[in-house]
RNA sequence: GGGCUCUUAGCUCAGCUGGUUCAGAGCACCUGCCUUACAAGCAGGGGGUCACUGGUUCGAAUCCAGUAGGGCCCA
């Protein structure tokens, strides 16, 4: 038949999902089995496959895949989420390009567009993930704002409310003025930001006096409604209870004392601000001030802001200073650094604003989820380093601001019927709402329309930490045959930025409404950056093109280059070079297989070197099997793929193939034939989760098989307990081997020419391994000496000695001076180890192992070191 | 400013409870080879005071303290 030399990962890669999807592999339906559960961290819905995505999916394939093959029930429900900041910012501005303003829409019109916009590119992720070789039961493909999850956010939230443990406060939040939306303290992203630092002079009430306070935002000036000064501050303690007056608006304000006020910044003198700063709030709320807003929700200035009233926070502050500086009240200005918190969705300026919210208790949630993790471990961190950043979050938590100024989400399930700070009512249904409100109010008159619900949407992050339970409707029928059997899931694969965001609160919500942990172990893969170790973003424009990138170098391919590099919780440095040695990986693999294809196989027998070498390898196999279990229990991924590479690559390969290889055109013997493929095949098994798809094509190559027979859903190798003796053997072996292609390559004999090689034994190696070392070098016979050798080329393997005579003259001076080397060396070694057994403190206290190590060192160095002299006076 | 963490070959990283897995891997590099599976390859080779300083120990890349320099998270 005929094969192309190079693996073609286009022609192939559809082809196979495709028959993977025909035949159902990736669905899952309870069974007897043990089930492996992996939900998917959903990504954004209006979101497109970026370089994380890929790391974070394949390392999800690669154990969902492999828990396939050991027989497990392996399934990984696969979705996306509402995204509602990103989504409405993204359908807004889409909206805005069509010249329709989301203001001038009701809120049901505003959702169809967002509905739409969801069915036209919510997919397109999901449908990536396709391409990359992602094995998801897609029947269970969720959203967090599927009627049912909806459903299930709406639920608990009245639960909790109804466990008290939701409740409505006035807080300082994070105002995204453009989004014109609360973030929480994680979705604000702080930058140093080179400003000014203005010093402002306020007069006294009835002095010439002045009062200067240094501020950073001189627009604010208008909301102040006191100056505070230390009260140990000796510079300022006779304006004690005086009053300034703030410039501009000329607003009449108290100075008060507080040890607040640092000394030491600016002036010592603070402006009190208290509607917009959080330490100016608590002064406020302490020293009993006004509060005074001056900005609208999209930080514009209110009536407050007098003749600056409708223009932007930063252009007022730009024309405040030439208005002071005209008046006289602008000191001077200093250049000043401050961390200026900004949107992590829009980038927004943040605006600390006072705002009505809703807010989740944290305090007694956070218990058992602090058990778990730190406690009992009852659930794991992978690295465990990360349980640090949990613990030191957990321990401090703030309690959870649940609300956002949104359309796009649950809309939260309250329903006012009054204006009353009380009057209000939360229910699932409005229905219910209406009842519990005519009781609350003792109104039975109040009807529907009396009624109406809040504005707001919960945060996305308070559907998504249902996620685990929701995707199997466990909120809304908690003992459904589903819920049951997957949950608690197995393995989590995510990013470690969004630990708190969404980690800590499954867990929280796994144990609140289940009572159990919402998954056993969690693997935080890296952050995904550029050789510059720049975190790729679309704004840098340093992420490449994921399709593109899987074009070019078949997914497989791009597995493993990901992979390859990504010790486990460690950022990944990406660079296309690695996916080309993924893609070269999957072409030695491919000529590995050309080879099988084309031998001839015959009724022969099997000659020695194919037995040994066989045998060889079984043992080599297993031992690397059980070093990748190991990987594979501690998530060491990009290990367990090494090790995989390198016994593909080195042992079967470079050794295992050259050695029952038989002469050109020459056939194979049938016993080793047979044996090869199904050690091809046994590879192949251990390789399908990293390379589904080459290892998928070159299986169905081999034999023709049905459906039940494909490899995705074949049977993982079981480890027999591997011969170690015979790989120590074989590494003599290969070393002799590599001794006698050293001297051919120093000596520039070709291979083409076969050499005589004599061997004086003291090792004892098993002349079995004769054949082998024999083809490997074109070696013509192997003698076997108890003296040294003349005019020979020589080298050592541990004591062994080995002779190669040529023609031609030996440089009997280069062998002695080279016998020498050797020998000093290790006679060196040999005084090192003898100095440490003749130390009494190390034989006393070290353990008995360690002493039998050393004893043997100094006998192998004996031996060495008297084989070295026999051949230095043979050549004297 | 507080917490966590890191520093090992040119690059990216292993190195578990101190002792032959102790100085390793992959890539890159150098030198030969177009040897009919594979030049996207084969064979061979060079390369590191384990950041620095001190301590504990019979013994330290590994444990402790300090110094310098990175990174992450929180304020």
């Amino acid at each position: 038949m005929d094969i192309p030399s190079k693996y073609e990962p286009q022609k192939v890669e559809n082809r196979w999902y495709d028959y993977w999807m025909k035949h159902n592999y990736f669905h899952s339906i309870p069974d007897g089995r043990e089930p492996y559960t992996i939900v998917i961290p959903p990504p954004n819905v209006t979101g497109i496959l970026h370089m994380g995505h890929m790391l974070n999916n394949t390392i999800q394939d690669v154990l969902i895949r492999r828990a396939r093959l050991q027989g497990k029930n392996a399934c990984w429900v696969p979705g996306t989420d509402h995204a509602s900041i990103a989504t409405e910012a993204k359908v807004v501005a889409k909206l805005k390009e069509e010249g329709i303003h989301k203001a001038d829409l009701s809120r049901e019109e505003f959702l169809n567009h967002a509905w739409d916009w969801t069915h036209e590119y919510g997919g397109v992720i999901l449908e990536q993930l396709k391409k990359l070789g992602c094995s998801c039961d897609w029947d269970r493909t969720a959203f967090t704002m599927d009627e049912n999850m909806s459903a299930s956010v709406i639920k608990v939230f009245v639960d909790l409310f109804n466990k008290g443990m939701i409740y409505r406060g006035y807080r300082m939040v994070n105002w995204d003025p453009q989004a014109q939306t609360t973030l929480s303290d994680e979705e604000v992203v702080y930058e140093e930001k080179q400003g000014l630092l203005y010093y402002l002079s306020y007069p006294i009430e009835g002095s010439d006096e002045k009062v200067i306070i240094a501020t950073t935002r001189p627009e604010t000036i208008l909301g102040d409604t006191a100056i505070c000064i230390n009260p140990n501050d000796e510079r300022y303690s006779h304006l004690k209870g005086k009053k300034a007056i703030v410039p501009i608006c000329n607003r009449v304000i108290p100075i008060i004392t507080d040890e607040y006020v640092d000394i030491e910044f600016g002036t010592g003198c603070l402006k009190v601000t208290p509607a917009h700063d959080v330490n100016d709030k608590a002064l406020g709320e302490k020293h009993e001030l006004e509060t005074v807003d001056i900005f609208n929700a999209d930080a514009t200035l209110n009536s407050f802001g007098l003749h600056y009233e409708g223009k932007d926070r930063f252009v007022v502050r730009k024309e405040i200073k030439k208005e002071l500086e005209d008046k006289g009240f602008l000191v001077k200005t200093e250049n000043y650094i401050n961390k200026v918190g900004t949107s992590e969705r829009t980038k927004a300026v943040i605006e600390p604003r006072l705002s009505e919210q809703w807010f989740l208790k944290m305090e007694d949630l956070v218990k058992p989820a602090i058990e778990a993790v730190l406690e009992t471990d009852d659930i794991n961190f992978f690295p465990k380093k990360f349980e640090n950043t949990y613990r030191h979050w957990m321990e401090n938590i703030r309690d959870w601001n649940i609300s956002r100024q949104l359309w796009w989400g649950q809309q939260i399930p309250a329903y006012y019927f009054g204006d009353g700070q009380d009057d209000f009512v939360v229910a699932e249904s409005v229905e219910e709402a209406l009842i519990l409100a005519q009781g609350k109010s003792n109104n039975y008159e109040l009807a529907l329309s009396d009624l109406r619900q809040d504005e707001d949407v919960v945060d996305t992050w308070f559907s998504s930490w249902l996620w685990p339970m929701s995707v199997f409707n466990g909120i809304l029928e908690p003992d459904n045959k589903e819920i049951n059997y997957y949950y608690p899931t197995s393995d989590l694969v995510t990013a470690p930025d969004i630990i708190f965001f969404w980690v800590a609160r499954m867990i929280i919500a796994g144990y609140e409404y289940r009572g159990e942990k919402p998954f056993e172990n969690v693997y935080f893969t890296g952050i995904v950056r550029d050789k510059e170790r720049r975190k790729m973003s679309k704004s840098l424009g340093n992420s490449p093109d994921a399709l593109k990138l899987i074009e070019n170098y078949g997914a497989d391919g791009v597995r493993v280059g990901l992979l390859l590099s990504s010790a486990a919780g460690n950022d990944l440095l990406f660079d296309e070079d690695l996916c080309q040695q993924g893609k070269n990986f999957a072409n030695k693999i491919w000529n590995g297989f050309r080879l099988l294809k084309g031998w001839e196989v015959a009724d022969i027998p099997q000659p020695e070197a194919s037995k040994l070498g066989i045998a060889w390898y079984n043992a080599k196999f297993n031992h690397t099997l059980a070093e990748i279990e190991d990987h594979f229990g501690k998530f060491r991924i990009s290990d367990a793929l090494m090790a995989i590479y390198k016994l593909i690559w080195d042992d079967y390969s470079s050794w295992l193939l050259e050695i029952v290889k038989p002469a050109y055109q020459q056939p194979i013997d049938r016993m080793s034939f047979e044996a090869i493929i199904g050690i091809f095949e046994n590879n192949l098994k251990l390789l399908h989760p990293f390379m589904p798809f080459l290892t998928e094509e070159i299986w169905q190559h081999i034999a023709e098989r049905s459906p039940n027979e494909a490899l995705v859903v074949s049977q993982w190798p079981s480890i027999q307990k591997p011969d170690v003796g015979l790989i120590r053997q074989f590494e003599f072996a290969a070393e002799v081997i590599a001794g006698i292609r050293t001297i051919r390559k120093e000596k520039n004999i070709p291979m083409k020419e076969s050499l005589e090689l004599l061997v004086s034994n003291a090792e004892k190696l098993g002349r079995d391994w004769d054949a082998i070392i024999k083809k490997l070098t074109n070696v013509s016979s192997i003698s076997y000496v108890d003296a040294a050798v003349e005019g020979a080329l020589t080298f050592r393997v541990n004591s062994n000695e080995y002779f190669i005579p040529i023609s031609g003259a030996v440089d009997v001076e280069a062998e002695i001076k080279k016998i020498k080397e050797e020998l000093k060396y290790t006679k060196g070694f040999l005084q090192s180890v003898r100095k440490k057994l003749s130390n009494e403190r190390f034989v006393n206290n070290a353990p008995d192992k360690v002493i039998a190590i050393e004893r043997k060192k100094q006998a192998d160095a004996e031996a060495k070191i008297e084989t070295l002299e026999k051949s230095l006076a043979s050549l004297n």
